[in-house]
RNA sequence: GUCCCCGUAGCUCAGUCGGAUAGAGCGUCGGAUUCCUAAUCCGAAGGCCAGAGGUUCGAAUCCUCUCGGGGACGCCA
């Protein structure tokens, strides 16, 4: 329970009273009423619109019930003044002894402050990254892939029993036109002169080792075989390696998922599966035969006119119904996705999150209409997008292109500026805003990267015990007991301010929990530190605002109390986002 | 043509289940360091929250429309 539980909670009972005495009626809706920190400092320490909220349904003036409520919050030990301002908000000024209350709070949570169980331990299946395995990820992953993590992380610190997974496209043709582009580099291997990789095979250099381990595997076996013969051989070995090369990708971000789910298990036995949920789609009359109107816009140019077997999307909320057979009589790739959604909510995940692409945006709709449909409704999907990432180098736009050879790979972009930046950077945006990716700026070592930033905010506060140590022979900060310290001399504003910052983190987590937002909590994190760097700045040009007095150990050890708290709370944020916490930046 | 996202300071963006005088960084200008890491800090200037209506005690936030930018639009994955 935060802070502004405590006083929610206070402010309802007050409510309850009011009911009581007929004040408010006992139907008012009361869930617009909170408590927060006001923008303005000079509105006190706390605010609340209760009056506001329960004017209308009271049938009173919002500053008269202000008023009766504003009585009552002021009877309270720890409120040193409740006053009605502007147009019924009550502020709340709080003893000067209240906030220290806070880093003692921080302090014994530990690792634990922000954490809550909101979620209850519920199941939660997030998929994320899921990039086809036909070579190693690019930067445009990148983002999904640390969203999708950072996401994961946070779910699971508020409470959620999270199951991070991966949905390995290994069924389309485009593992197949890996398959050839392996068998090309397998020949090479064996000597021959390929010369150019003839156009609509995958180009890249990255499957030359793979040619080269399938000659040693295989010698002359595949050349004199059909493709129908090699091409199964060949995709499985393609696939294999191009999964590893994604996982060594992932590591790098340090990055992990649970479980890696194949599409082609869903298509084997004749497509089992798939069949069976279109079945059980069927018989509860969600499936039929029929002509789709053809699309607007362009219209396609092999475009034909046919009776097909549709899903009714429009049953559940999509624009139109949605094929779920292609004209040769395989599944389409939704008719597959379908199935995967069963099946993960068959293993217990009614609640799941899909991370997708930007250009995914269209699929949304039919996506959350098909786990209605086979979870009778029970199933809840949230799809979250991940906008484009635009790349930016001494100012201009990298231009990518497959074919051209000249997109970045997420290998090259961690190794030369490092996970840290990257993860931050990634997560420094909404995740449905485009992003700019500046290499010059995530680079450099100064105020100017957040990342830095924040990450010298901790090392600062690292520092300090450090130097307390060099100050006072025979400290050593490790057995610094804040517990016994005072906590009576953080008065000054700079440290007011810091522990404010302090009293919010656990609702910016539940905030970004709820939202599905991790940027949040990056967001929090620079303004924790720009608090530190700013309060601690003081110390410069007045000497007696310094943490360390060393002729004054009670104030030291109430300083360095706050100055734990600090770096324990950036430590904890830093966590949740994947990035590390160092203790010395130099 | 339909659907989705976006439009906030010169630039990049926060803020959006409705709250008080709309914030931050960059850039510009002016300052701070004999002393806890200057990888830092302080100050100033800078706004018709794309536009118009509507709901409300109250709108950047919710609704409708317009304009502008991006994306998607049977069998690709």
């Amino acid at each position: 329970m935060d802070l502004f539980d405590i006083f929610e909670e206070h402010v309802d009972q007050i409510i309850d009273g009011l009911v009581a005495e007929g004040v408010v009626p006992e139907d008012a809706n009361r869930r617009g009423v909170i408590v927060e920190l006001p923008r303005d400092t000079g509105h006190g320490d706390l605010s609340t619109n209760a009056a506001m909220v329960l004017a209308k349904p009271s049938k009173m003036n919002p500053r008269a019930l202000a008023e009766q409520i504003a009585g009552k919050l002021g009877e309270i030990d720890i409120v040193a003044s409740a006053e009605v301002a502007g147009p019924g908000f009550i502020n709340l000024r709080l003893e000067t002894s209240f906030w220290p209350r806070i880093v003692k709070a921080v302090l014994e949570a530990g690792d634990d402050y922000g954490k809550s169980n909101i979620g209850g331990g519920a199941k939660l299946n997030i998929e994320y990254v899921s990039a086809n395995p036909t070579g190693p990820m690019h930067v445009g992953h990148t983002r999904g892939a640390v969203f999708g993590d950072a996401l994961a992380r946070l779910l699971e610190f508020t409470g959620y029993d999270v199951c991070r997974e991966y949905y390995i496209n290994d069924a389309g043709a485009q593992v197949d036109v890996l398959a050839r582009s392996a068998f090309l580099r397998y020949r090479e291997a064996l000597g021959e002169d390929i010369g150019e990789i003839p156009e609509g095979l995958y180009p890249g250099d990255y499957l030359v080792p793979l040619g080269v381990s399938l000659s040693e595997t295989h010698g002359e076996a595949l050349l004199s075989m059909d493709e129908a013969e090699w091409l199964p051989i060949v995709k499985d070995a393609a696939i294999d390696a191009m999964m590893a090369l994604i996982r060594e990708d992932l590591a790098k971000l340090n990055i992990h998922h649970d479980v890696f789910f194949s599409e082609k298990t869903l298509h084997e036995n004749n497509g089992a599966a798939i069949g069976a949920v279109i079945e059980s789609l069927r018989s509860a009359g969600h499936i039929y035969r029929g002509r789709l109107d053809p699309p607007k816009g362009t219209l396609p140019e092999d475009w034909e006119d046919r009776e097909q077997t549709l899903f009714r999307a429009t049953d559940f909320g999509d624009d139109v119904d949605r094929a779920l057979e292609k004209s040769d009589g395989s599944y389409t790739y939704f008719a597959a996705d379908i199935a995967y959604h069963k099946d993960k909510f068959d293993r217990g995940f009614a609640h799941q999150i899909d991370v997708l692409g930007a250009d995914h945006g269209g699929y949304i709709k039919r996506l959350k209409a098909a786990l209605k449909a086979i979870s009778d409704g029970k199933g809840e999907l949230d799809v979250r997008i991940c906008q484009l990432v635009k790349l930016l180098r001494d100012g201009a736009e990298v231009k990518m292109s497959k074919r051209a050879g000249t997109f970045v790979t997420l290998r090259d972009v961690v190794e030369e500026v490092g996970v840290d930046p990257v993860r931050f950077m990634m997560l420094m945006r909404k995740n449905d805003a485009t992003l700019d990716f500046d290499f010059a700026r995530v680079t450099e070592q100064s105020k100017d990267n957040p990342v830095f930033y924040v990450q010298y905010g901790h090392a600062r506060t690292c520092s300090l015990f450090r130097q307390l140590e060099e100050s006072i022979p025979g400290m050593d900060s490790a057995n610094l007991d804040h517990a016994t310290a005072p906590l009576t001399r953080l008065t000054d504003e700079g440290e007011i301010a810091i522990m404010r910052k302090l009293a919010q983190y656990p609702r910016v987590i539940a905030g970004a929990a709820a939202a599905q937002e991790p940027h949040r909590i990056a967001f929090y994190l620079y303004e924790l530190a720009s608090d530190l760097h700013s309060h601690w700045a003081r110390g410069k040009v007045a000497p007696h605002l310094r943490i360390i007095q060393e002729d004054d150990w009670e104030l030291t050890q109430d300083r360095f109390a706050l100055i734990a708290a600090v770096g324990n709370t950036l430590k904890s944020g830093l966590t949740i986002l994947g990035v590390s916490a160092p203790r010395e930046m130099r």
